[in-house]
DNA sequence: ATGGCTGCTTTGAGCAGA
């Protein structure tokens, strides 16, 4: 059994002891993080290495930021990819390797603030680059798993409140469109094969007393393409972590595979 | 109610997140 994690932990920096404390107590085999908010050389190797995990990583200075980790010491990670072919970036949002039998693509999908805004039109050029490049990725890896934090709730049974988000960014048409279009590709949202009822989610605003009304969003994703799909055999959304004092305002979204 | 909260930044008010 291989169990895999996606977690947006808003600052690696503050979240590393909750991250360790996560890691010990539910042993994953690999984790995908994103807004480390880390350049490199302030990645913490050190710690995760003793953790037991090796890492991969790319960051900068306060925004972004994207780290795997595989249970295990010196695990190869090949064919590394930190960027959208043809879309050069200086934001860190990609890390993609070959783990063992599995393409993992860790992703950080731009936020894109508001509908009319030019981080809003950033947000659908990605998309739409990313879909280039995992049309031609899925030729070449029939087990891959795309996770992250895709900043887009796929559906209005992911949102707390359909009627007060409409139209806004994260639920827009052209950003659920473009999420169809990469599902479309031949991927499945896998915590959807367990679970098809409303009140899931993976994201609470730190305002208003969110998390305690439980006001969300499913917005981290993990897709998986059909031969790996069929072999997952469990998937839920770790809410425990936040619960804790200085928490990331996401939760870590677990997938379990026979591989 | 463009507030509310958190993390970051050439340290402190402003940006960004979602």
């Amino acid at each position: 059994m291989t169990r895999i994690v996606t977690w947006n932990v808003n600052s690696l920096r503050v979240r590393l002891p909750q991250v360790l404390d996560w890691l010990a107590a539910h042993q994953p085999d690999i984790v995908a993080l994103q807004e480390t908010k880390l350049p490199d050389e302030s990645f913490p190797a050190a710690e995760l290495t003793a953790a037991g995990y090796s890492v991969l990583f790319s960051g900068q200075r306060t925004y972004n930021g994207v780290a795997l980790l595989a249970r295990g010491a010196d695990v190869s990670f090949g064919e590394v990819a930190r960027e959208l072919p043809g879309f050069p970036d200086v934001q860190r949002r990609v890390l993609a390797a070959t783990v063992g039998p599995l393409r993992v693509v860790d992703l950080y999908v731009p936020n894109g603030q508001s509908v009319d805004s030019d981080k809003y039109r950033y947000k659908l050029a990605w998309l739409a680059a990313l879909r280039e490049w995992l049309q031609e990725e899925l030729g070449r890896h029939p087990l891959m798993v795309v996770l992250g934090d895709f900043n887009i709730a796929p559906e209005d049974r992911d949102v707390h409140d359909p009627a007060a988000w409409a139209g806004s960014v994260h639920v827009s048409d052209p950003e659920r469109a473009a999420l169809r279009a990469l599902l479309e590709l031949g991927f499945s949202d896998v915590f959807r094969r367990f679970e098809s009822g409303t009140g899931f989610y993976s994201w609470w605003d730190y305002r208003q007393g969110a998390f305690r009304r439980d006001h969300g969003l499913r917005i981290d994703l993990m897709l998986a393409t059909a031969a790996l799909a069929a072999r997952c055999r469990a998937s839920h959304i770790d809410r425990e972590p936040r619960r804790a004092e200085r928490a990331s305002d996401h939760a870590p979204v677990v997938a379990e595979f026979d591989i």
